[in-house]
DNA sequence: AGTCCTCACCGG
DNA sequence: AACTCCGGTGAGGACT
C-alpha cells in the first residue's frame, strides 16, 4: 500500500516505470509502457508515485481521467532540500542535482515565463532540464539521504510530501476552475465604472471622476498619476510626499473625495475589468496557476490572473452551478495559533485550545479585556511592530506568553546575525535575502560595495548605520518568516488531509479555490455538510499530523452559499 | 521595440 | 494612530 514508483513520461506519450525499495533505489527493473496514463490507472496499489515534476506531468493525467493518491516532486524536493542546506541560490532542476552528485557542470535553471491567461489542462512550466530516467532514480536515492540528515528527518519529509501534495491540488484547482458568472462580472463592472464609450478610452464614471478632480483644482489633472496630483496640490498650497489615501484623505481639498473614489475604481478598471475578463474567464470558469511555495515564506503565488488578490466587491461574479453550494471557510486567527504550536507557550496553547474568539481571550488575560490591543500586540510581536504603543503592548504580551515572545525574537536575532532560520517543518529562509528582494534588503558585504551617496536603501544619502538597519529589516523578517511559514506548512496539510477526504470519501465535491487561509469547495447542495465536516476535520488533523500533539485547536469560519460575497 | 523601475492598489 | 510582515497587478515612464 505504501509502496512507491517511479515515473517518466517518454516523448512518444509513453512511460517508463520501477518499483523503489525502502532505500529510495530501484527495487526491480525499468519497464516501458506505451500509454502513460494507462500505466498510472492499471497500478491503483501504488501509494506514491515519484517523478520529476508534476507541473510536466500531471495535468496529462489529468486529462486523461486519471488522478493519483500521492506523489513525490523530485525536483520541488530538490529546492526544499537545497534551502535546507543552506544552498538555496543553486539550479534544483534533476539534471542539475545529478551534476552536483557527478561534479559535472551544472546547468542552470531555465528562466520563469509569464503564464499565458486561460490555459486549461496544461500549466505553466519553464522548458524542462531534460533528465535520463537512471539519473532521475539516482536523485531521488541521494534525497532519501539527505532527508535523513536534515535537522528533523521526519518533519523534512512531511514538508516535501506536503509540498508534493500541493502541487497536486494546484494541478486539480486549475482542472476544476472557480465557477465564475461573466454576465454577473460586466454587469457589476457597468454599475460601478459605468459604460464605456464605443471609441474606447475611460469607462462613464471614471471619465466623470477625473472631470471632477480637475474641476476643484481649477486645471487638467490625471488622478492615476502620481507626479500630477502631488503637482497639483501643491499649486493649491497643500505639501504631500506620496498620494497614498490614508495621506490624502482628512486633506480638507474638494479634489480629495472624487480623488479616493477615482483609486478605488480605477484599480478595478485596470486589474479586473473587461480585459481581465476576457483572459481569463472561460467557460464558466476562473483558473489561475497557482505555484505552491512560491514565496521564500512557502505561501502560494499564482502566475497571472491574480486569483489571490480578487477584491471584495468583484466576488459577486463567484457563483455556485444551478444545485450546487460553495463552502467557504477560512482559518481563525491561524497564525498566533500556530505561534501558540510552534513556541509551546502554555498560556497561549491553552487560549488557542479553546473554541472562540482567540483575541478576546488574549485580551482577558493580559489587556484588561481590551481585544483591539490584544490583537494589536499579537500581530505586533508576528510583525515586529517598533513603534510606541506597540512595544508597550509587547511588554504586557511578553508577561503572559513569555515563550511565545521569545521564539519570535529568537528568529529576529537569528535573522540579524545573517543565521538560518526555519520554518517548523523545515522551510529555510536564504541568509540574505531580507523582504524578498535581495538588492534592496542587501546584506552588510554588499553594502560596502555600494558608493556613498548612492545607496538605493538610504534614500540617496550616505548613513553608517545602513547596515544595522538592514539587519534590523532583517530581523523582522526572519520573526515574521517562522509564524508565516509554519502556518503555510500547516495550511498544505490540511490541503492535502481534505483532498484525500473528499476522495475517500466520495464526493463530488471539488475544491476550486486557496488563499492562505482560505478554502472553497464547490460541490452538490446536499454534500455541503458533509463538506464542511471535512474541513474542520482537515484543520485539525493538520494540526496534530504538523506540530504533534498539543491541546492547540484550528477551527474554520464556514459558510455555505451560493455566492462567495455572501460568504462574509 | 523591449526591459526595468516606481507607484498605488488589492488580498492575506 | 500608523501604515509595521508577505505577495501580484497594471500603467506610465525612463531606460537601453
Amino acid at each position: 500500500m505504501n509502496d512507491r514508483w517511479a515515473v517518466a513520461a517518454t516523448d512518444a506519450g509513453g512511460a517508463l516505470l520501477v518499483p523503489l525499495g525502502r532505500d529510495g533505489r530501484p527495487a526491480g527493473d525499468v519497464r516501458e509502457e506505451p500509454d502513460l496514463a494507462q500505466a498510472i490507472r492499471s497500478r491503483p496499489e501504488v501509494g506514491r508515485w515519484v517523478w520529476r515534476s508534476t507541473v510536466e506531468i500531471y495535468p496529462r493525467l489529468l486529462a486523461a481521467g486519471v488522478r493519483v493518491e500521492r506523489c513525490y516532486d523530485v525536483e520541488d524536493a530538490e529546492a526544499l532540500l537545497l534551502g535546507h542546506e543552506g544552498r538555496h541560490g543553486e539550479p534544483h532542476s534533476a539534471a542539475a542535482a545529478w551534476a552536483r552528485l557527478h561534479d559535472r557542470a551544472v546547468p542552470p535553471d531555465p528562466p520563469q515565463r509569464a503564464a499565458e491567461p486561460g490555459s486549461q489542462s496544461s500549466l505553466f512550466e519553464p522548458q524542462p532540464v531534460r533528465v535520463p530516467f537512471d539519473d532521475l532514480l539516482e536523485v531521488y536515492a541521494d534525497q532519501c539521504r539527505r532527508h535523513a540528515a536534515a535537522e528533523h528527518p521526519h518533519r523534512m519529509r512531511l514538508l516535501t510530501a506536503a509540498e508534493s501534495a500541493g502541487m497536486l491540488v494546484a494541478a486539480e484547482m486549475n482542472g476544476a476552475g472557480l465557477p465564475w458568472r461573466a454576465d454577473v462580472h460586466r454587469e457589476l463592472l457597468d454599475e460601478l465604472l459605468g459604460e464605456r464609450y464605443a471609441g474606447g478610452g475611460e469607462p462613464r464614471r471614471l471619465a466623470e471622476l477625473t472631470d471632477k478632480v480637475s474641476a476643484a483644482f481649477g486645471r487638467r489633472v490625471r488622478p492615476e498619476l502620481p507626479a500630477d496630483v502631488i503637482k497639483a496640490f501643491g499649486q493649491a498650497g497643500i505639501k504631500i510626499k506620496s498620494t497614498r489615501r490614508w495621506e490624502i484623505e482628512g486633506l480638507g481639498h474638494p479634489a480629495v473625495e472624487p480623488l479616493i473614489t477615482h483609486k478605488k475604481l480605477y484599480r478595478i478598471y485596470t486589474a479586473h475589468g473587461w480585459g481581465w475578463l476576457q483572459d481569463w474567464v472561460r467557460d464558466g470558469r476562473f483558473r489561475p496557476q497557482y505555484l505552491p511555495g512560491g514565496t521564500i515564506t512557502g505561501r502560494w503565488v499564482t502566475n497571472g490572473g491574480g486569483a489571490l488578490q480578487i477584491p471584495k466587491v468583484i466576488r459577486r461574479a463567484v457563483i455556485a452551478d444551478p444545485g450546487w453550494r460553495l463552502v467557504v471557510a477560512d482559518a481563525d486567527q491561524m497564525e498566533p495559533r500556530v505561534l501558540a504550536a510552534i513556541s509551546r507557550d502554555p498560556g497561549l496553547m491553552e487560549v488557542a485550545g479553546q473554541p472562540g474568539d482567540l483575541y478576546k481571550a488574549v485580551s482577558d488575560r493580559a489587556f484588561a479585556g481590551d481585544r483591539d490591543m490584544a490583537k494589536l500586540a499579537v500581530l505586533g510581536a508576528v510583525y515586529g511592530q517598533t513603534s510606541g504603543d506597540g512595544l508597550k503592548n509587547l511588554a504586557a504580551l511578553r508577561r503572559r506568553f513569555p515563550r511565545a515572545v521569545a521564539y519570535v525574537d529568537d528568529a529576529a536575532r537569528a535573522g540579524e546575525e545573517q543565521r538560518l532560520v526555519r520554518t517548523w517543518l523545515g522551510r529555510t529562509c536564504p541568509p540574505a535575502a531580507g523582504s524578498g528582494d535581495g538588492e534592496e534588503a542587501g546584506i552588510p558585504q554588499e553594502a560596502a560595495t555600494q558608493e556613498p551617496g548612492r545607496d538605493p536603501a538610504a534614500g540617496g544619502e550616505f548613513t553608517p548605520g545602513y547596515a544595522s538597519t538592514n539587519a534590523r529589516a532583517r530581523g523582522r523578517f526572519t520573526r515574521n518568516f517562522v509564524v508565516q511559514g509554519s502556518a503555510a506548512d500547516w495550511a498544505l496539510l490540511m490541503m492535502a488531509a481534505l483532498r484525500q477526504s473528499l476522495t475517500t470519501a466520495g464526493l463530488r465535491a471539488e475544491l476550486v479555490f486557496f488563499q492562505h487561509d482560505e478554502v472553497i469547495v464547490h460541490c452538490p447542495a446536499d454534500e455541503a455538510d458533509t463538506v464542511a465536516g471535512a474541513i474542520r476535520a482537515a484543520g485539525d488533523l493538520a494540526g496534530r499530523v504538523a506540530f504533534g500533539e498539543t491541546p492547540v485547536r484550528f477551527p474554520f469560519t464556514t459558510a455555505i452559499v451560493e455566492c462567495y460575497a455572501d460568504a462574509k
